[in-house]
RNA sequence: GGGGGGAUAGCUCAGGUGGUUAGAGCUCCGAGCUUAUAUCUCGGCGGUCCCUGGUUCGAGUCCAGGUCCCCCUACCA
């Protein structure tokens, strides 16, 4: 017997009971098992930054992950089940700056990097351990650390990085001093996730900065680089993405007096005003006009141009003194107005002599003054001009983005605070033309938002190689093998990528980006390998730690019993081997898309087991959200796999877009449009955000919010419902599923077209998920429920009552059953913690103990239904293989197709009511239809198309033309050529009707002949008819009303009226009635028999007024002699 | 700045190569069906197909110009 369901679930309550069950049971250990030595499916995980609780938006790719892991899962493959954790970086640092209130970087140097980096390892460690909680209660299924192991992790690093620890490993418990043991975190040996701050993680990225190193493409670059003062680092271009915001500045105009020229100066336009001070050159087009003019008693030069805009509202009083070419100007020398400055002259030689003008193919004509104001030292295009015309440069603020010495009263403060100085130096020094304020767009740092600056740095990147300017099939072997660009472009090529899209994305980001800026000036992150010897300047790359071990000639103590972090191996030196110096580490750490990337090599026991790592490398799917990742994770994938194995680290990339609001705007907590995965996890459950998901567009925006959640649960409900009513009646029937001994042959066509459509659902999902096409299987699920629910069940329901024939109910429950349990195990990937519960019950019968069986159950050798009878149906839905080859036998195509047919029928029979205003309620003697079903089930499909018609008889008709009248339609594409000018008339001719009908089908219309042809001619219905068509399907109803018909309809008319009133007294389906009614004497005396029957009376009376008494429920219909009323009680025993 | 994609019902979007009554889903309104149901079925309301001009017998569709939006990419005084 099932346990008793309720009619509304509480889902959330569920879902809790399930993860209790699955935990105690073991389910998931118990999926491994059964699947170890299946053939290898290799998903690889996308590490989430565990530096936050999840949000929904992670929700999204991980309920992928998960289903898809389900999915192969019940195929019988063998997966790896491990996720990971992104642990290093800035991002993890600026968390704990805040909570520590520290506003710069000092304060962390102060106070002391061992601690500070300890507090970065903690934070991680404290939201793994909740990511994994939540992750969890979504149902994701993955080899877990317990939580609570990592907390524990945790709190003694913080203690003591040497406190011993023991938590739960692989194979048993392992045990390890707090720092070394979180080295170890997702090893083999300790299982669960990867965590790339890992040793093996750090190491084996060592080896490939190793590997460009030897292959010459690690380089220390000097260049301007978009500088965060705040966070006192480089911005690389990778991490440039939606930095740019507007912002206000003020603008400024300002003279440079001309050395060769006296009395007259260039105007020059700049929008940032500190950089001013480090003015080297001027640019200018050589090809524009610049124009001398006398203004309010200077002489300036400006691009003509630009004349007007450049002197504002005076612009008339300025006269026009000389025009020459741009070229003519280049080389004149002049001098700025900081010239007198110590480290302006230093750099440009005495009253900065160096300044000079020269040409740039960039400047435009449409902005400021033509002339531009250059600062190498500030600006990355200024840096690459400079190197170009051998300019020296000027650094003006140091890393903190604070004036350095020798730049007068601007040493010493912040570049943000000088604006209003260099006003008033320019005013004194007689420079200053004018001032704007202007809004621009400008970029500001990815974290914390602070306004970026150029700085002239030292930086370490990976060399992209050159960039030819020809069709990548007509580059010789050499050059690509001189161009990791093009290597990477070519594993990028054997990628499946979904969307489609995403493969020409890549590729484009491949053709535009620059070297890969692999080093940050921070502190909690990859030690970067790289010894530079100051002495005689020898780069050397260590490819390990034992590498480094080997070579320590001084500080090896330090680093000994800690990870391979700063502080302790900076202590670590080594000598050189070119000049035998000591040598230090650089002291950067690494950009952390080299810790992500690395992954499919770290994670897949590279070095220690290649077998392994052959067996799971290439991954077969990777997938994460796409905007942002084909320049982060998807490129370092791609860039080190391409380095380390000249090969694809992946077959399959699938990107899904972004989540926001219900309102399509970002998810912000200001605008009300925000929710949390702890609340939406607690209000609409995890099954209901899941599914939401999954029926998402994967290329566009989710639109989540709680309105498209209750859309979706009320899809799930339906499926309930279905689950309801058979639980229901099955209690009342007695009926069990191991009682049954109902086979699919012989069964009535409805029982063969429901397990037709399953084992179709069970195929097609299967196609849709092996191509990642989750969206079409939820569409094909969300039709399975519509058409189990409202025509299977909603035709069959009175085959389930108590007093129906035992053996056709036993063949209706049966059938229920099996296409239920069909559908919840297609949608059990989806929604694992409802399908489960359904299941549980629907197969309570017959579960095996939680050990279980050693035989997979639900494959073509072992059916689901078999093992239910046999006591062996394994305790979770998810233990079961995916359904497709047991469901084969039922499919009859032909009857589908036939079915098809005749529910559009019914809706065109229902139109056809509709239009000609008479109730479905209201039997009528006759259909005649054209069907174009044949076969052996017709008759039987023709009778349920005249219940669900409510018609006496359907008759197939073979020609439907009586029915109609012939209009014809004129085929334009074939005929508007030839008939050119008079197209309209025939056409209006053709709407009035006025053709003329000639031999062999062509007609005359509007003087025209058409052929047979050049015309399409169309049924419409005849007036008064009641008639429709549809795609050669045709329903015409005999609308004449009998007495005998009329009454029949007052029958069905007053037991509905009953049922309703039953509904409003809250009866029960087996609670009886008595009932008396007034003005149904008719259909009473004709129908009493079916009246009761239906509506459960034991009495029933035609009376002359209506009774009295609070225990009548009363009611009225309108009934075809006048209006009846009438008023039921609850008989009690 | 460069490249790409859009603009069609209140909302989300379909509408090969031009063809005369522009569709679907959701929403709203009405009706129908129904003691499993919140589902479902039928019908209705709802359109200057962004604007201007052109080609054509005929333009949502093709062409030119303009306006606005989105995505990618770059960032420049």
């Amino acid at each position: 017997m099932f346990n008793p369901v309720d009619a509304r679930p509480d889902l959330i309550s569920i879902e809790h009971e399930a993860l209790r069950r699955w935990r105690e049971e073991g389910v998931f250990e118990r999926l491994r098992a059964q699947t170890t030595g299946g053939p290898a499916w290799s998903f690889l995980d996308g590490p989430i930054t565990a530096n936050n609780p999840m949000g929904v938006h992670h929700a999204w790719g991980r309920t992928y992950k998960d289903l898809f892991q389900r999915f192969r899962a019940s195929l019988g493959h063998e997966l790896r089940w491990q996720q990971g954790f992104d642990c290093q970086g800035l991002w993890v640092e600026v968390n704990v700056e805040r909570e520590l209130g520290y506003t710069s970087k000092r304060q962390i140097e102060e106070q002391g990097l061992a601690e500070f980096i300890s507090l970065c390892k903690q934070r991680v460690l404290t939201y793994a351990a909740r990511q994994t909680e939540q992750s969890i209660r979504l149902g994701m299924w993955m080899d877990w650390n317990d939580p609570a192991d990592l907390l524990k992790l945790r709190d003694a690093l913080a203690k003591d990085p040497a406190t011993p620890v023991t938590i739960n490993g692989a194979n048993g418990p392992v045990s390890g001093p707090a720092e070394q043991l979180i080295g170890r975190l997702g090893t083999p040996e300790v299982g669960g996730s990867y965590f790339t701050f890992s040793d093996e993680n750090n190491d084996l990225i060592w080896t490939f900065l190793a590997k460009c190193h030897e292959r010459g493409w690690l380089y220390k670059g000097s260049d301007s680089m978009p500088w965060c003062a705040r966070c006192g680092t480089g911005i690389s271009q990778h991490e440039m993405t939606e930095g740019y915001a507007d912002r206000e500045d003020q603008s400024l105009y300002f003279g440079l007096s001309l050395v060769d020229r006296p009395g007259e100066e260039l105007i020059a336009w700049t929008t940032t005003p500190w950089t001013v001070a480090a003015n080297v050159a001027a640019a200018v087009q050589p090809t524009l006009d610049y124009e001398l003019v006398e203004f309010d008693g200077r002489k300036l030069w400006i691009g003509a141009s630009r004349r007007a805009a450049a002197l504002g509202g005076g612009a008339p009083r300025a006269k026009l003194l000389e025009t020459r070419k741009g070229s003519e100007l280049i080389g004149w020398k002049y001098r700025a107005p900081f010239d007198a400055l110590p480290a302006v002259s230093e750099a440009l030689g005495p009253d900065g002599a160096a300044h000079r003008v020269i040409a740039w193919d960039e400047v435009g004509s449409e902005e400021g003054t033509c002339i531009v104001h250059i600062a190498p030292g500030c600006g990355s295009d200024d840096h690459k001009l400079g190197v170009a015309e051998g300019l020296p440069a000027i650094a003006p603020i140091d890393e903190s983005g604070v004036y350095l010495d020798g730049f007068g009263n601007l040493s010493g403060r912040e570049w943000h605070e000088v604006t209003e100085d260099v006003f008033t130096h320019l005013t004194a020094a007689k420079s200053l033309l004018r001032r704007e304020k202007i809004t621009h767009r400008y970029p500001h740092c990815w974290r914390c938002a602070t306004p970026l600056v150029f700085r002239l740095v030292d930086e370490w990147f990976i060399s992209m190689g050159p960039l030819y300017e020809k069709p990548r099939d007509q580059l010789t072997k050499a050059e690509i093998e001189a161009s990791l660009r093009y290597q990477i472009m070519a594993v990028v090529d054997r990628i499946t990528w979904l969307p489609e899209f995403g493969y020409e994305r890549e590729l484009d980001w491949l053709r535009n980006m620059s070297d890969w800026m692999i080093s940050k000036k921070r502190y909690w992150g990859l030690a970067l390998p790289i010894y530079e010897c100051t002495a005689c300047g020898k780069v050397e790359v260590l490819s390990s730690r034992k590498d480094l071990e080997d070579r320590a000639t001084a500080g090896a103590a330090a680093l000994e019993g800690h990870t391979a972090h700063r502080p302790y191996i900076d202590e670590v030196q080594i000598d050189c081997s070119g000049c035998g110096a000591k040598v230090t580490r650089v002291p950067d750490v690494g950009n952390p898309w080299l810790d992500a990337g690395i992954v499919s090599f770290s994670t897949m026991r590279y070095r220690e087991d290649p077998e392994y790592w052959k067996r799971w490398f290439p991954a077969d799917f990777i997938t994460e959200s796409f905007p942002g990742q084909f320049r982060n994770w998807f490129y370092s994938l791609l860039a080190m796999s391409t380095v380390m194995a000249s090969s694809e680290p992946t077959k399959t990339v699938f990107g899904y877009g972004l989540v926001v609001g219900a309102d399509g705007r970002a998810m912000h907590k200001s605008w009300g449009n925000s929710i949390e995965f702890d609340e939406a996890a607690d209000r609409m459950g995890a099954d209901v955000m899941r599914w939401l998901f999954v029926g998402s567009r994967p290329e566009e925006n989710v639109h989540f919010g709680w309105e498209a959640a209750d859309e979706t649960r009320r899809r799930l409900l339906v499926l309930w419902n279905v689950y309801a009513f058979l639980v229901g009646q099955a209690a009342s029937a007695g009926w069990t599923p191991k009682g049954s001994g109902a086979t699919a042959k012989g069964r009535s066509v409805m029982d063969r077209w429901i397990l037709s459509r399953s084992a179709e659902l069970a195929a097609s999902a299967e196609r849709s998920f092996t191509a990642y096409d989750a969206y079409s299987a939820v569409r094909r699920l969300e039709q399975g429920i519509d058409e189990i629910s409202t025509w299977y069940l909603r035709r069959t329901r009175e085959r389930f009552a108590p007093d129906a024939p035992a053996k056709d109910r036993d063949a209706a429950f049966d059938t229920l059953h099996q296409a239920l349990l069909t559908l919840l195990r297609v949608a059990a990937p989806i929604a694992p913690f409802l399908t489960d519960a359904i299941y549980r019950n629907l197969a309570s019968a017959g579960l095996a103990d939680s050990t279980g069986t050693s035989q997979v159950v639900g494959g073509a050798e072992r059916p689901l239904a078999a093992a239910i009878r046999a006591g062996e149906a394994p305790g979770s839905i998810h233990l079961l293989h995916w359904p497709t080859a047991e469901s084969v036998p039922w499919r009859d195509e032909a009857l589908e197709a036939s079915m098809d047919r005749i529910i559009r029928a019914a809706e065109l029979g229902r139109s056809v009511r509709s239009l000609a205003n008479i109730r479905t309620r209201q039997p009528l003697a006759r259909a005649r239809v054209v069907l174009g079903v044949s076969g052996s089930d017709e008759a039987e499909l023709r009778e349920i198309l005249a219940d669900e018609l409510n018609v006496k008889s359907v008759e197939a008709v073979g020609d439907a033309s009586g029915l109609f009248e012939r209009r014809v339609k004129v085929l334009l594409p074939k005929v508007g050529k030839r008939l050119g000018g008079s197209t309209q008339a025939v056409m209006q001719a053709a709407r009035d009707g006025a053709v003329e009908f000639l031999a062999s089908g062509a007609v005359r219309i509007a003087g025209v002949d058409l052929a047979a042809d050049e015309i399409e001619v169309q049924a419409v219905p005849r007036e008064g008819q009641h008639v429709a068509e549809d795609d050669g399907l045709v329903v015409e109803l005999d609308t004449a009303l009998t007495p005998e018909l009329i009454s029949e309809g007052d029958a069905r008319e007053l037991m509905r009226a009953v049922q309703d009133l039953r509904k409003l007294a809250g009866l029960r389906r087996e609670d009886r009635i008595e009932l008396q009614a007034t003005g149904a004497k008719a259909p009473l005396a004709t129908h009493l028999a079916a009246i009761a029957a239906a509506v459960g009376a034991q009495n029933i009376q035609e009376v002359d007024r209506d009774p009295v008494g609070e225990e009548w429920h009363r009611g009225s219909v309108p009934l075809s002699a006048g209006e009846a009323t009438l008023a039921i009680r609850r008989v009690t025993e």
